[in-house]
DNA sequence: GTCTATAAGGTGATAGAC
DNA sequence: GTCTATCACCTTATAGAC
């Protein structure tokens, strides 16, 4: 794995875990086993390693959309079954720039937004009812807010898609 | 107002606004209007200033249960009601502690999951069936780590009370 | 109850060697 | 591409005056 790579792991490891104001250099270097000189090639500044971050974000998201876009059952259920899934890279990504939050990463939460505006469209346009796709979106997105805080409960994924299964009969019925 | 209070609204509103990184001692001072010194007799140290966070958190949750409890349309709809309004006291605080996430903050996290307990026994005896509640609740998650992220779009109050609607109907079908 | 002054160490970033 | 050395500044916390 190319040192860049490890060094943007470990930037998420460390917000996931201790949170931004960990996220230091000295930290995510030492962790990384590079020098600081060395992280400082890779990334110029501070900024430049979250954009790394946000970076990573996007190609997953654009990786993701397409996997939904391509599921066999449907985006809606993969999205569901997908979101209650635990510690996969693009959920390790997600968490760690939830950390970001607030005005002074406006890309992280942008990166965000547009992901979320994605995974709305896939699903409306499976059940067709706005309000029902952003409630169903509403739900993943709760998962992830659980997953933010340390002793997350398993996520459980079949009462979910029961739920689900409800909205989306309750739409074709009209 | 007190200066303790205006201390802990200081350091909600950047840990919203700019984040954890950002909530230093001084800078939380110098927007409360104390001095340093000043801050640090009612807080000693940072761990307590986060305390002095937490304890609000938990009391306002509380008396958030309490007003569920005693809601006239029932705690299910109360709760999606009131999780869709921005900005209120609560709102804010549980928002600020958002940003605290991780390890670090044990007491931040184990706050919050008693909050959301009580809200999932709260819906499960008003509507009896405990994934229900769960999707329900975790809408309301969904909106809370909506709000984390600058540009937060409104939270659409009508959209989602239909949802539940669906949901209650459904379960009261059996 | 609030202030100033100050110590001790952390933090981001630069320069230059290898 | 990675390192060490170094600098200026930030951050927490303590001591003691008012």
């Amino acid at each position: 794995m190319s040192a860049r790579d490890r060094i943007l792991d470990t930037l998420e490891a460390i917000l996931i875990s201790e949170g931004e104001r960990a996220a230091t250099l000295d930290a995510v270097a030492a962790r990384a086993e590079v020098s600081k000189g060395g992280l400082l090639y890779h990334f110029p500044n501070r900024e430049a390693l979250i954009g790394g971050l946000v970076g990573r974000a996007r190609n997953y998201a654009a990786a993701y959309r397409d996997e939904l876009r391509s599921s066999p059952d449907g985006p809606t259920l993969a999205y569901i079954r997908t979101s209650a899934e635990t510690n996969t890279d693009f959920d390790r990504t997600l968490i760690a720039l939830g950390r970001l939050g607030g005005d002074q990463h406006p890309e992280a939460a942008s990166a965000l937004r547009a992901a979320q505006q994605d995974w709305v469209d896939l699903v409306r346009e499976e059940i067709g009812d706005e309000a029902t796709a952003r409630a169903i979106v509403l739900m993943g997105d709760g998962l992830y807010y659980n997953a933010m805080f340390q002793d997350a409960p398993p996520r459980d994924v079949d009462g979910l898609l029961r739920v689900v299964e409800v909205l989306r009969a309750s739409v074709s019925r009209g």
